[in-house]
DNA sequence: CCACTGACGAGTG
DNA sequence: GCACTCGCCAGTG
């Protein structure tokens, strides 16, 4: 198994409603500290691969894309509104009440 | 091989 | 909050 597919494993358990940080997503697939690595397999993500990207934040609730010319940051920040995921006043999720903290982890 | 970059994060002042 | 620094790793030139 690649880490690529380490990390693609996790983020599709994150459920509706939940976001977790590239260093959360790191930490669960055994890659601890390697919260870079996460950004990156995420950048090389085929479009239609159905895995939900958007659920993924930086640790402190922010979107990384937003700062991007593409426009992605809003799609983003849009199908998480949609699931329900609320924002601060400082375009953060409140991490307090949407942070994903899954019971288990993998070995 | 080296330098630089990037969907990161923790630490320091 | 802002400005740095360092550690991390894959891809690019």
């Amino acid at each position: 198994m690649t880490k690529h597919e380490r990390i693609y494993a996790i983020v599709r358990r994150i459920p509706r409603g939940k976001v977790a940080s590239y260093g959360q997503i790191a930490a669960l697939a055994g890659l601890g500290g390697h919260a870079r690595l996460v950004g990156y397999a995420l950048h090389a993500l085929p479009e239609g691969s159905g895995l939900p990207w958007h659920r993924v934040v930086s640790a402190e609730g922010r979107i990384s894309l937003m700062r991007s010319p593409s426009g992605a940051g809003l799609t983003q920040r849009m199908r998480l509104e949609r699931e329900g995921v609320r924002f601060d006043g400082r375009d953060r999720v409140v991490l307090d009440r949407h942070q994903w903290r899954p019971r288990s982890r993998p070995d």
